[in-house]
DNA sequence: TGCTTTTTTTGACAAATGTCAAAATCGTTA
DNA sequence: TAACGATTTTGACATTTGTCAAAAAAAGCA
């Protein structure tokens, strides 16, 4: 089954009439390590699935990059802004690894929504699973230390530790890098 | 009209029937000063809407109370957890002024988004329109020191500044009061 | 008005985290 | 293997923010 697919039935069920469109609209992008999906001030409303690979999006702060976001395998795959209310990305998102990714047009997606209460459905049910993610995201960030959230990875997350570099996630849990290291030294 | 389907409303047209129809299920609620609406474990699965007064949500931790959000007149009220996931709230919600509500139930609203699909793209709207809130937050609170998140509360929602005490708005920025109230005094 | 309670401010100090520069380590490739 | 670049660690120190206790101010109430 098409990996997005597969992804979007997680959040409920689809007629074979439907799957059968979807199979149509998807497409798919290989893309390297390095390479960037979408910058700030882009406007690409595509909703990705990663197949195989690794993601980040990030913020640039005075010259400082931010990490908000790291995507792993079969993890869903957009940014807010574009996606959501058709304008331009306030955010990054670049390749950590190879990837591959499968993804339908935000476009497309609309026709769906309009035409399938089903698709209209798991819609809704993927942007309430992000409002979950979230608010568990800025909940660590309000009110945990620095320790703690090395911790939270560490418990949620341990494969990220894995392949990503210390300095890219120290500052997805908005500490520095030398803080981290000495964190992690205990 | 309704307050909460004059806020319904800004997300998505509403057919005729379905508003009647909506107006024989909500209800409306008036609370005091220091009430709860809801406390964490409870499932309270409405959909809320403020018509007047003031309430804030927070979670306990380590005996401490730590404000997440706070909802002003015509703002749209519920708990992530009970109303999308039918779950036990890990946050609480209480009143910090008299305050006048209007609600749907979950149950009830569930029951539109499967006959309706003007309100279901609503629901799907609000979600989305709440991601976009929540990552604002995530980066304010990843990326911001203390005296920026308060000047950003400063532009963003003076009103909170002259409704609410200096200790709740502190625990919301995410600092000491005793740091807010040196940051104000420049 | 005067009293009580709550909220805010202040001071002294401690703890957490950031910054900068340099050294050490690791990984890749010639 | 040697050499290069990227990543991580370490040290010294600065800055931010927190904590605790007390004083001051403001708000609520009899």
């Amino acid at each position: 089954m098409n990996p997005l697919i597969k992804q979007l039935k997680k959040y409920g069920n689809l007629t074979s009439e439907i799957e059968t469109e979807l199979n149509e609209k998807i497409k798919s992008l290989i893309k390297q390590k390095g390479d960037f999906l979408l910058k700030e001030g882009q406007i690409v409303s595509n909703l990705f699935v990663i197949e195989k690979g690794l993601v980040r999006s990030f913020y640039n702060i005075n010259e400082r990059e931010i990490n908000v976001w790291f995507g792993f395998e079969s993890g869903i795959l957009g940014s807010v802004m574009p996606l959501f209310f058709s304008q331009p990305s306030i955010k990054n998102i670049q390749f950590l690894e190879d990837t591959t990714l499968y993804y339908i047009s935000s476009n497309d997606l609309e026709s769906f929504y309009k035409s399938s209460q089903e698709m209209n459905t798991i819609g809704r049910k993927m942007a309430e699973e992000y409002c979950k993610i979230l608010e568990e995201r800025s909940f660590l960030l309000q009110t945990h230390t620095a320790e703690q959230r090395y911790h939270w990875l560490l418990k949620n997350q341990p494969e990220a530790l894995q392949r990503i570099s210390l300095g890219h996630i120290a500052s997805y849990l908005g500490i520095s890098q030398e803080t981290l290291s000495r964190i992690r030294k205990k």
